[in-house]
DNA sequence: CCGTTTCTATCACGTCTGTGATATAAAAGT
DNA sequence: ACTTTTATATCACAGACGTGATAGAAACGG
């Protein structure tokens, strides 16, 4: 017997390989089954339509980035014992996760914004990309929530500050997404860590 | 006689609509006559082919952000003269230009992130990408050499705030085109403005 | 061993795509 | 008025697409 979710996953890198390198519009079935070797029938053996493989396709890359965040998180201790500097480099580490500084990271956030724009146009894919979309404020809310708690970050505004934080960290994958040779990952982590210095102050320091 | 620059002009306006509520997947040439009212061979007597529409399309959308840019700097008086908080004003409002506040701006975003995807796998219109990726971060680093040389901003590292700025702007824009019902143009401002205020110090403030 | 489900493979159909070729109509130049 | 561009409008073709239908092959269950 065939391993079918295995199957669908082989399946499923096809479809991420092809979308990041020409795009989702040259992610067809029949260049699914080519990338995939596998012929047109088996991949429609597996996925009832092509709309059924675009949806497997793009939960499995949110469930991957979502799956690469929790493992971090379990590598990483409390933050409210560490030192502000500390806690900037491992929330540096942990937000990294979100930037595409490996052929991993680059593939699959290169392939969630090409979904993401393609779920403006697609009701079927509306309810992911809300989810991905704000995955990454919920993330940011629940991590300035946490510093404001240990009283390394006394916000004006936290509702603000998460959405600015989010879409820091959005800005700067999409812009390496776009430029991969003319953004190095040092200058991704150099720009996020420039921001978190100046949201972890020490404990007692008042911000400006 | 026809004029011709106006019939362009027109077309490119049809591509950027369906480019803007469909993706540019759904920008075909039958689709683009449609939506300008045109017969096909009219549009194909515009434009050789359909790689030259496109391009023309993408070439419009970053030259009427460019002269918005320009219009609103027009408008703008020196800043070196004013309060940290009117400089403050004064360049959200002028940055606001580059975020989907209003239907104009939206649509222009919106299409631009969708040629800037297109870009990656289409070599035609990688030169006009670059332009529109670097020219965020120009534009960035100019407004934060001109702060620097008002003695209002003290960067640790010029280069880090500009790419720091310019993922913020392009964040801030790339997220409201994916969630247009969910940001509001005010919460997009004062995300902004909230990067800004921590940037500007009075004159002679030292930064943290 | 045999029936049944699972998997692989192929064909055909209708639809949409960009584009080459061509024809008619309108305006411009002389 | 006549010629020459310019513009509008169709047709036809080859290619790619998703999908319904179908048929063999392989693996499974009894």
């Amino acid at each position: 017997m065939v391993d079918g979710e295995e199957r669908r996953a082989h399946i499923a890198d096809a479809v991420l390989r092809l979308a990041a390198k020409d795009g989702l519009h040259a992610v067809s079935l029949r260049a699914v089954a080519a990338e995939s070797g596998l012929n047109i029938g088996s991949v429609r053996h597996y996925f009832d339509s092509q709309h059924a493989l675009m949806r497997f396709a793009m939960r499995t890359t949110i469930d991957r980035t979502t799956a690469r965040l929790v493992e971090r998180r379990g590598k990483t201790g409390s933050l409210s014992e560490l030192s502000p500097e500390e806690a900037v480099d491992q929330l540096t580490e942990f937000l990294s996760e979100l930037l595409p500084l490996d052929e991993r990271r680059r593939t699959e956030v290169t392939v969630l914004v090409e979904f993401l724009m393609a779920a403006r146009a697609d009701p079927g894919l509306d309810d992911l990309a809300r989810e991905a979309v704000q995955g990454t404020v919920t993330l940011a809310r629940r991590i300035l929530d946490a510093q404001a708690r240990s009283g390394r970050f006394e916000p004006k505004d936290p509702e603000v500050e998460a959405a600015r934080l989010a879409a820091l960290i959005d800005g700067i994958a999409f812009r390496a997404v776009l430029q991969p040779e003319l953004t190095t990952p040092e200058e991704c982590v150099a720009v996020l860590r420039a921001h978190l210095v100046e949201l972890i102050r020490p404990v007692g320091d008042t911000q400006v």
